[in-house]
Formats: structure tokens, sequence, C-alpha cells
DNA sequence: TATTTTTCCGCAATCGTTTGCGAAATTGTT
DNA sequence: AACAATTTCGCAAACGATTGCGGAAAAATA
């Protein structure tokens, strides 16, 4: 364990500990001659700074936490990648748990930031996360959650979502446009506010003017067999409120051997990368982890400098035409 | 920040910082009516202990860096999951940064955790990595660093690959098996070498066997773009290295409206999300993040616990029937 | 009761860094 | 040359936790 200190160059050059951490910083009270030969020193010695002993001292760590149920999701990853890539280039770090969505890990992962002194949440809930005292505890030691996608109904908290009643409703518009008749819609776990948001707004903006068949699945593989089961009744067009359900649907169609979008339509909600896959592409309203991401972290940044203003932020949504509808 | 320290705690209750540390830590020499006193009052006031505090005077912190071109991969996002997930079994946080397959953002990273102090590395490199040397440096320093997937060719390191020559074998082999005769094989970035040896091992499989077309690729886009110009030469069998090349593939084959397995064969390198997507389901040669992710940790502990011994492991590989071939 | 043993706890140094304050060394002013 | 002003640096405390060592109080023994 050959880490260099500040005690180490100090020692080395004769000069005290407090001159050579001034030198460091470019402090005015030290000499141009003695910061050239500490920053030197320091140098060849590959100097780097312990950040726990300046948590210690300063009280400010620059960290952030980032809870997710899953890492392997392709909405999270490149939420996490552009939260990732902010925090880099503003000097923080980011630890990263997954909860698996089990709230009781999700409980030991919160356990873990607070160890480690993060100076700012993000999270996107567990299913079944009840309980929202422990995170109310954090925020009363003033360090700030930035809830995402997967956020409490609470109001009284920072919240950044996709935009889940516009997209679904601008999905909703598409299929009427197109003078659909009858359509199979397919949403995720009924107990997620994501869903009861695109549910009632899909339902809502289709109301009285087409047939709607809602189904919920809880993953690809049941998205396929309702969509199998759903075929039969030959809907028009499927709407999927997310990729995974997409997936599931998609199978079930190339299996019963249909044309997209001759003889089904299909339209979904996603970040894009899994409408592209198929041919013709799959036309999807664009809910964008990535921009998701820049918006999560301005509002940290917000709280960090000391913003008390609790906002509630959505990005905007936008058709992209693939070749299904 | 109300923040609870031991020495809170130590003046609520009228006794040292020591005594408090020790009666938290279950020791020996302090009364159990004082233990009860301190373990009460330490949960009412949630207490944590402060990691840094921790570091800085034990010099251990429970903390892995890892450093990854990008998050948002099929591959790497499996890995990061189940490295994150033996992390957290282990009691040991991870700090995650993208490289951008940036050398130089690399380096940056690489800074961050050694500020940070972190107890080992896991790290996939950039294709343009050159100089081993700052990796070199954090060996010296007790840092052990467990390379993965895209690894350096030094051999006096750790490193956990899937079997790339045994993969690309087994896919070269199933070709000739099926009797096919015009192969197009899709590679990867040339500088890689997951590339080389992939390469390597299909192109001497199947030598002077049947005819092999080999081209590299990019990225998703170009392979879609050379497979459209061969595709007029009208091979029988399509192999991609990779799923994003698969996915390039699929496009110009889909756009060529070529039946899959009759008009064209398909068979690639694949963790299996991406191939199951497609129907009928791609043939692939299973190469799991899931799994390398597990041998990476284990091997990474072997290192903390003081092994010296160097090893460089792959994760066996096996073909996984789609009906693609 | 006096002495030894055991139980229980506190003192103080330490990890690496920051920072207010005071002091020595240098320079400038009469 | 004597004094003031400025430049340049060091002392020491603090952040929160750990731990060897020594000492007071309580219990056990003589």
């Amino acid at each position: 364990m050959n880490n260099t200190t500040l005690k180490k160059i100090s020692e080395a050059l004769g000069l005290s500990i407090s001159t050579v951490s001034r030198a460091l910083k470019n402090h005015p009270d030290i000499s141009e001659k003695t910061k050239q030969r500490v920053t030197e020193l320091a140098n060849a010695l590959d100097y780097e700074p312990n950040t726990n002993a300046i948590q210690l001292r300063t009280n400010k760590r620059n960290i952030f936490g980032l809870i997710v149920p899953t890492i392997s999701n392709f909405f999270n990853d490149s939420f996490i990648a552009s939260v990732e890539e902010e925090s880099r280039k503003n000097n923080y770090s980011l630890i990263i748990l997954q909860s698996g969505d089990d709230p009781a890990i999700e409980l030991e992962n919160l356990k873990l930031c607070r160890q480690n002194r993060i100076s700012g949440l993000f999270i996107s809930l567990t299913s079944q996360t009840g309980n929202m005292d422990p995170f109310n505890k954090l925020q009363d030691q003033d360090i700030p959650i930035v809830f995402f996608d997967r956020v409490p109904e609470e109001s009284n908290c920072n919240k950044v979502c996709v935009a889940d009643t516009a997209s679904a409703t601008i999905a909703a518009n598409t299929i009427l446009e197109k003078k659909k008749k009858k359509v199979l819609a397919l949403y995720g776990n009924s107990h997620l506010s994501i869903t009861k948001k695109r549910k009632d707004a899909f339902t809502k903006a289709t109301d009285k003017k087409i047939k709607v068949l809602s189904h919920h699945a809880n993953n690809s593989l049941e998205a396929e067999e309702i969509t199998t089961k759903m075929l039969k009744g030959k809907p028009d067009t499927v709407f999927c409120m997310s990729d995974e359900l997409l997936t599931g649907a998609m199978k079930a169609i190339q299996k019963a051997n249909l044309k997209i979008p001759d003889d089904i339509a299909v339209i979904t909600i996603s970040n894009g990368y899994i409408p592209k896959l198929y041919y013709p592409e799959i036309t999807y309203v664009e809910t964008s982890g990535f921009k998701l991401g820049k918006l999560a972290f301005s509002s940290m940044m917000a709280c960090i400098a000391g913003s008390t203003f609790i906002q509630e932020l959505t990005i905007e949504s936008l058709l992209v035409q693939g070749g299904s509808i």
C-alpha cells in the first residue's frame, strides 16, 4: 500500500503539511517556487488526494447513489449511462445498486448509501415499495432524492418521469388517425403508477371511439401468451406500453405469420432500440432514458445548490415513425 | 446534516466514544447492560458508521471500481448486474464509470478510482488503450485488477474472458455440420483482441473446407451495409461475432426479404437476449455476461485474499439452438 | 479487612486533509 | 538603521472511527 500523502511530500521537501496542501490548491499564500517544487514531487509520486479524508474534514463528498430494480433493462441502462456521464463531468462519482425489485434489498442499499455519506440519491422504486419513511428520513438529513421512472405517488418529492399520460395519448391518437377499429392493449404490472397512468390515458383517449381489449402481463412471455390468445379475436392493432411487452407480442405475431402493418399494426412506447430491430421498424412514442437522465441530474444539481423547490418534471414525448402502423 | 456519530451517542449516554464503539461491535469488554443501552439509542438515532472515517483509520475500504466503455451494452449490463450483486452480497460497494471508449476518459476514471481508494478494479478496456503503465502502477500499489471481456494482450495480469476461440470454433463446426458452402463472416473492430481471437479460430476451423468471406464492421449500420452488399453474392450462411453485428445483418436480410433458415442461415455469438427476439430465434453460441461476472468476482476475491497467482480464466461456451440454421 | 482477580470502561494516538490564526522572514519606507 | 508592511509559511484543532494500554470499580479470595 504505497500511497503517497501530503505528509510524505512535506517530509521529503522539508515543508509543513499545510504548506503542501495549500501549494497543491494554488493558494495565494504560497510562493511560486514552493508551488513548483511541490507539484513536481506530487506528480512524480502520483499523488492523489484521499477522498475519504476530504469528506471527513469538509463533510462534503462528491458521490451520488443510484438504486434501480435492475441494471439490465433497456430503459435503466441508458438512464444510468446518462447520469454517470453527467456525474463524471461534474466531478461526482456514482455508486450503483440493484434492488432486484425486492423492497428488503432496496432498504439494504439505502443503508449502504447512508454509510457512504452520499450527497444525493437517484432511485427507481421496486414495484412493491410501500413505506416511504426511510426515504423521508434521508431527506430530513438534507440528502436530496430524485425519483425517476418508478416514482412514489406522494407529491412532496422530486420526480422526473417520462410523460406517461402524454405518450399513451399520442399512441392512442395515432391509432385513431389510422382509422383502426380494434386494439389489443398490453400493460405491465398493475401496481406501478407508470402502468396506471399509461392505461388511464390510453383508455380515456380511445373511450367510446374504438374497441380496446386491455390486458396486463408481467413479462415478455406472458405478453406473448396473451397476444397469441387474443389474436384469435382478430384485433387490427397491438399497443404495448413497454419494450418488454413488445418483444412478447412480436413473437406471437411472427409465429402467427402475420404481416406488419398489413395484417396487423403495432405501436409501442419505447426508447427506440428494440423497435428498430424489427423490419419494418416498429412505430413508437419515444421515452428516452438518456434524456431523462440529463433531466434527473440537473434536478439533482438544483437540490445540491440549495433549491428547496420540489419539482415534478417530465420529458416530452414524440412519435417516431417506423412502418408498423 | 443531522448525522449521528459515536460522539453524539456517547455524550447522550454519558459514556466515552470508545465504549460506544466497542459496544456496537459486541466487544467482550463491554457489559450487557451498556451494550443494550448503546444499541438502543443507536437504532433510535439511525446511526450508520461513517465509511470514510473507517477507511481512514483502518486503511480498508470495501469498495470496488468498475470501468467499462459503455454500460448500455447487452453484454456489459449483465456483467455489471452480476458483479454488483456479488459485491453487495459480500458487503462491497461498486463505483461504476464509463470510458466512452476514449482512453483519455479511461485515464480520468482511473484517477477517480485511486482517489476513492478502491480495493479492486474490474475493467474492460477501450479499443485503443495502448499504454498499460497506469494499470501496472495500480497493481504496484496492491490494488488488484481483473480485466474482463476486452483484456490486454499482456500475460502478467488477471483476465476473465468468454472462450473466444472455443465459441468461434463451435460456430464454425455447426456451419460445417449443416453442410453449408459459402459463409459471410462479420467481425468487429480489428484492433480488439477479442476480434482477432474469434476471427483466427473461425478462419482456422473453416480453412480449406468451405468458402468464407470475412468483413469488419464497427457498428450495426456498417454491418447492415456490408451484408446488403454481400448478399448479392448469395452466401448461404451469415456468421456474426456479436449482437451488434447481428442486428445489422438481420436488418439487411429482412430487407432483402430472405427466409431464415431456408434462404439463408444465421448464427451468432451472443448472451442470448437479442437472438431470441427474432423468429425463428437465431442459433447462437452463448457467452454469458452474467456468468462471467461471477467468475470475475471470485477471481477478485482471491486477489483480495492475498493470492498472487495470476490467472487467466474463461467460461465455457455452448451452442443454443434457435431455428436459424 | 486486606489483597488479588476480574469486569468494565476511558485516555490518547492515529488515519489524511483542511483552515484560522499567528509568527518568522523578507521587503519596503522613512 | 529603525520601523512598518508584506510575503511566506507552520501550529494546532477538527472531521469520525479504531484500538492498545492502563486504571478505577466491583467481585472474589485469603
